[in-house]
DNA sequence: GTAAGAAAAATTTTT
DNA sequence: TTTTTCTTAC
């Protein structure tokens, strides 16, 4: 004990050392977060706790596996192995595989992922015959996603009035019936998307006190790290599993919380006081990472945040370099200033190429700076796009061991029934499909017996069925035999994967083959891993549990590389570079367009910004260009609010072309003498128009196609009022209509490109304008205000 | 059932 | 601009 808390200083100590009860612990930025929570959980073990007592949550399976290393080294190898420690969902989910069949689902059930929930969607919202550009996979799902985080199951949405006449109101009335429906097929494949394992164990402790109880008392000892990103569905069940022993600390950075967009509810951290009363807060203030330059402007930048908790976060380092503000003409003028800057610190000697990091908005700026970089040979790495799990050629053998081990599993049945090609296309998927509704029962139950359930089809096809059933009932034969990779080699090959990849000789068939033998090494890995722990042979069940919680940032990288990373900001956070390149400050990209419409949207970007300066060590460079092509179109732009607004200028080291702010922020406008278009769509949307109640059309009660109906699988009872728990999970409404420049139904307008027209109709479309357009040569087009900047012509 | 060609869309993404 | 999705023709 005294060995670990000489590692510390008096606040953190401070944290480690007070376990009398709920305690809440501010980790400024760079404050050794990480380092309190170890050392924590290592005084709670030397201190007695049994290591099964301990609960441990965290969002990634990496930060969970890092932190059990550091244990091990402390404590002793192997312990960190028996805590109750990993991601939130990976231990709700061994919780429900436990109790699985209290909430009426088998514990093999299958995890969806957000492409098989998308696929899930498409397909009702076809059945249903509904509008596929209105109801599209991602905002269908995004809307689910945000409902279950709030624990808003779909019978409660559906008898709740004001929500479903917001639905209406958004035309998008038949909401509450695909997440029903969603719902209900979900608990048919015997399967759970990632937020519904939040939850079930939701419903489980609520339904099941006894249960409840078992938990509360199990636990003697509760952490949670990140608790800035957790959303309601995870705070209520800190919270209830808490209630007993009341042994519970939550670690986290209020300034920090930038996945809203995913459910994070900033208030569980802002008001964790509220819930625990008896909470006592500690503050770690102490930046041991940047320079008091770099921690100065990230403050100075964070304080125009309303929503935060008070905190004065500095560095005793040496003063540094101030922060640097780097203005250029355009954007590819802008790649190649930076990447001439990463040049000269490397060049200098002083930082390898591994030191410097571009951060940006979105991943679309990255393309610039791969061409800049390749142009000058400078060695790099992206992060980013999808991880190796979710490529096509490795879901496709995943897809097999669920369908062998939860025949069920719809999304599986569609992913293999046609792969490799056998010949059972669309047409028959259609009708097994079909079938398979109409009966209530799964796709495997209707090919399984196809003349009871008279599945029309003729005798070839019947034949390739039959096949395919075989084919995966002689794999459920040995799956629980084979150990997890005698098994891949089985499915591989039975299943002619293999012989199909290899069919392909194209690059990019030699990469899938390539991909297909890396995922057969992994698992020999886990294979290997899990005799030496254990003595035990690992099945793909096992396996298939561990990779499907599992994302690209848990995937070894190899850190050594000498190579200048690319990434988007939000991948930045919780990690470190001894110089910082933070590019694309500009209006309309960061902060995002998207987050204009609300003071809550600015804040966040603000706290992704505030996320950017903090991963700099020494330095950290802030740019801007004047002129960005985007969507296809090359615009004019303004540097970030954040430049001009918020950070006080006297930290900064601008450049010579910079207009000081007590002159207009028009000045930065290179199209100040209006020849161009570009400023007359500027001003133009800025300006202030007419009320826009007055040009909504009433939502016109269409008559849709009639549905197929579901019968829940269960009669979930509803949850709780929602509002009767300490926060109200905020459900929001859809945005109001916004601002129309006056453009009302009737007026004419003028597009770029397009021409003159008259509105027809105006629409709201998940908080974009969508104008229903008669133009004089072109007719009608639908277009959205986002991207057509019209001019408003008048009546 | 595939392949080519047209049309439409276009943040961030810890599980 | 690129990327994904939808249509159409073989």
């Amino acid at each position: 004990m005294e060995e670990i808390l000489s590692q510390l200083n008096d606040s953190q100590k401070d944290a480690v050392l007070y376990n009398d009860g709920p305690s809440l612990v501010v980790a400024g930025a760079g404050s050794g977060k990480t380092r309190v929570l170890t050392y924590k959980i290592a005084g709670l073990l030397q201190s007695g706790y049994e290591p099964g007592r301990i609960l441990a949550l965290t969002f990634t399976n990496k930060a969970a596996d890092e932190m059990k290393v550091r244990i091990d080294d402390i404590v002793g190898a192997g312990v960190s192995r028996r805590l109750w420690m990993g991601t939130f969902h990976s231990i709700f989910a061994r919780i429900l595989r436990h109790e699985a069949e209290k909430i009426g689902y088998k514990s093999n059930f299958s995890i969806y992922d957000t492409a098989d929930s998308k696929s899930l969607i498409k397909n009702i919202v076809k059945e249903m015959a509904l509008d596929e550009k209105k109801y599209t996979p991602k905002a269908v799902l995004s809307r689910i996603s945000q409902l279950k985080n709030s624990l808003v199951t779909p019978d409660v949405y559906r008898n709740h009035t004001d929500w479903q006449k917001n639905d209406a109101y958004a035309k998008i009335p038949r909401l509450s019936e695909i997440y029903s429906t969603y719902f209900a097929r979900c608990y048919k494949a015997c399967a759970m998307d990632f937020d519904d394992i939040l939850l079930y164990t939701n419903i489980l402790f609520r339904d099941f006190p006894e249960v409840l109880a078992q938990y509360q008392d199990l636990f003697q000892f509760i952490l949670v790290d990140e608790y800035q990103d957790t959303n309601f569905a995870q705070h209520l069940v800190v919270k209830k599993l808490a209630a007993i022993h009341h042994h519970v600390c939550v670690v986290g950075d209020d300034a920090q919380s930038i996945y809203s967009f995913r459910g994070a509810n900033i208030d569980n951290i802002l008001k964790f006081r509220e819930v625990f009363p008896d909470c006592r807060v500690f503050k770690l203030e102490r930046n041991y990472r940047s320079t008091p330059n770099i921690v100065k402007v990230a403050n100075s930048l964070i304080a125009k945040n309303k929503k935060q908790l008070p905190k004065n976060v500095y560095s005793e380092q040496k003063e540094g370099s101030k922060v640097k503000v780097i203005s250029s003409y355009s954007d590819l003028d802008e790649a190649s200033s930076v990447v001439a800057q990463i040049d000269r610190f490397v060049s200098s000697g002083k930082y390898k190429y591994k030191d410097m990091a571009v951060l940006y908005r979105t991943n679309s700026q990255s393309r610039v700076f791969e061409e800049a970089l390749r142009k000058r040979s400078i060695p790099y790495k992206i992060h980013g796009g999808h991880s190796f799990y979710q490529r096509k050629e490795i879901k496709d053998v995943l897809a097999y061991f669920r369908l062998v081990l939860n025949p069920d599993d719809e999304e599986a049945f569609r992913r293999v029934i046609n792969y490799p090609a056998r010949g059972i296309g669309n047409t028959t998927m259609g009708k097994i499909s079909e079938v398979a509704l109409r009966a209530g029962i799964s796709y495997w139950e209707v090919i399984s017996d196809p003349l009871r359930y008279n599945l029309p089809v003729n005798a070839g096809t019947a034949a390739k069925l039959a096949n395919f059933r075989a084919l995966i009932h002689g794999l459920s034969e040995i799956v629980d035999s084979d150990n997890a990779y005698d098994f891949t080699k089985k499915v591989v090959d039975c299943a002619g994967i293999r012989a199909d990849l290899e069919s392909d000789q194209s690059a990019e068939g030699l990469s899938k083959l390539e991909n297909l033998d890396e995922l057969l090494n992994s698992i020999h890995e886990f294979c290997e891993s899990k005799r030496e722990e254990s003595d035990e042979e690992a099945t793909i069940s096992e396996f298939l549990q561990k990779v499907s919680l599992m994302s690209d940032v848990d995937e070894d990288t190899e850190d050594n590389d000498d190579k200048v990373t690319l990434m988007t900001v939000h991948s930045a956070k919780g990690l470190e570079f001894k110089n910082v390149f933070i590019v694309g400050v500009e209006e309309e990209l960061f902060p995002s367009d998207m987050s204009l419409k609300s003071e809550d949207g600015i804040e966040e970007e603000r706290r992704l910004f505030y996320v950017a300066i903090t991963r700099a060590e020494e330095n950290c460079v802030i740019s801007y260009a004047k002129l960005r092509f985007r969507n296809g179109v090359t615009n004019s732009t303004l540097p970030s609010r954040f430049i001009t607004k918020d950070i006080d200028e006297k930290l900064l080291d601008l450049p010579e072309d910079y207009m000081s702010r007590s002159t207009s922020s028009r000045n930065f406008s290179l199209w100040d003498d209006g020849e161009s278009s570009y400023s007359s769509y500027r001003s133009g949307r800025n300006a202030v128009s007419k009320p826009w109640s007055r040009s909504i059309r009433e939502a016109d009660p269409e008559p849709m196609p009639r549905s197929t109906t579901y019968v829940a699988p269960r009669n979930l009872k509803p949850l709780p009022k929602v509002s009767a728990e300490v926060f109200a999970p905020s459900v929001s409404v859809p945005e109001p209509m916004p601002n129309t420049d006056g453009i009302e139904v009737g007026c004419w307008v003028e597009h770029e490109r397009f021409g003159r027209g008259t509105v027809l109709e105006i629409e709201n479309v998940g908080g974009d304008v969508k104008f229903t357009i008669n133009f004089q040569n072109l007719g009608e087009k639908k277009i959205l205000q986002k991207y057509a900047h019209l001019k408003n012509l008048g009546k």
